[in-house]
DNA sequence: ACCCCGTGATACATTTTTGTCTCACAAGAT
DNA sequence: ATCTTGTGAGACAAAAATGTATCACGGGGT
């Protein structure tokens, strides 16, 4: 059984996004495929950095579309958005979460357009969860943004070191996000 | 007036922390010398490596030791032992935060060893805080450190965006780890 | 003025990575 | 049974990165 070109696509991301500057034969090995077969389907490097990146960037996109809410939503509503929206983004960083700091993937001026386009995308659900209410509005929707990036990093970070269970990931990084790690009484 | 060991070990970190497979001729011209020069120094990448990986450890260890709290410290101790060490990280991260997943440098053990050891030594201090009441008991203290070195690093990226400045870092990365990205009213 | 030291520049060999090609082979379709 | 299709393995050349050596130059100290 051969995997899929997506599969294929995540098992390169995510060998990748533990060494960027893995060598080729490497990410091959890791994915179970030959050199020879990575390199029919993206003939260079560049094609498999791309189409990774692309990936991402249709990934995450789709789990915007889910999470994004009409501008007339309840503010009540925003919250259940949010948990879809880290709970889908905890198993995507995993894989790709790399692509939007990799130079060689900034270089490419349609790609790094489809990530600021991305961004701004994302800011605007950040920053309506500011309007409605839900999210500090002391806080640049930028931060709001990264900060949740960051923290979904982590996570994986610490699933890869098995210090954590995939399970507990959404628990972790909507604790943090949401109310910190401080106890209440403050 | 050329620059001092440190002060070109602080280049390329900066700039390898930014583009972790950069040639070492990137990487000396980032830093201001020749690719000369950066040879005489560290005769391989591996030592160039090793030595940006050492000085991270020492950098974070010596931040660590101030943070440390006697064993009988006051529960109040402990918010502004906090306060200080996030400040100190924050830069240190920004040049230095991506040592610890580096592939290349944990393959050697020695420093491997250390980076566990300074591991632990973190998570006794965050386990420090949780047993003094200030930090959430219901979170694994290795998700207490993971989380903020993620907000800081998040920050850093940020900060290199020109999204934010270099003074909000501290605001922002404080407030999300302790109190979270959500208004309070909930 | 002279010497020393470290630097930049350059050239070069070596190693690693990448990209191209060929071929034998196995699974699945016909 | 045969053919098709895509694979793994390997050889190979080209390119890139790395490591080594040499040399001219210039500032600082004597």
């Amino acid at each position: 059984m051969l995997p899929s070109d997506s599969a294929l696509l995540d098992a390169a991301a995510q060998h990748l996004s533990r060494n960027r500057s893995a060598a080729l034969g490497e990410v091959a090995r890791a994915a179970g495929v030959s050199r020879a077969t990575l390199h029919r389907r993206w003939p260079t490097r560049e094609a498999l950095l791309r189409a990774v990146g692309e990936r991402s960037i249709a990934v995450v996109d789709e789990l915007l579309a889910e999470a994004e809410l009409p501008a007339d939503a309840a503010p009540e509503a925003f919250d259940p958005a949010l948990d879809r929206f880290i709970d889908g983004l905890a198993p995507a960083i995993h894989l790709y979460g790399f692509t939007c700091y990799e130079p060689q993937l900034l270089a490419d001026p349609e790609l790094s357009a489809d990530v600021r386009a991305q961004d701004e995308r994302a800011l605007r659900f950040f920053a309506h969860g500011q309007r409605l209410g839900r999210l500090r509005p002391d806080l640049p929707a930028a931060w709001l943004w990264h900060s949740l990036w960051g923290l979904l990093e982590s996570a994986a970070y610490g699933v890869d070191e098995g210090q954590f269970g995939r399970r507990e990931v959404r628990r972790l990084v909507t604790t943090t996000y949401r109310t910190g790690n401080q106890t209440e009484s403050h």
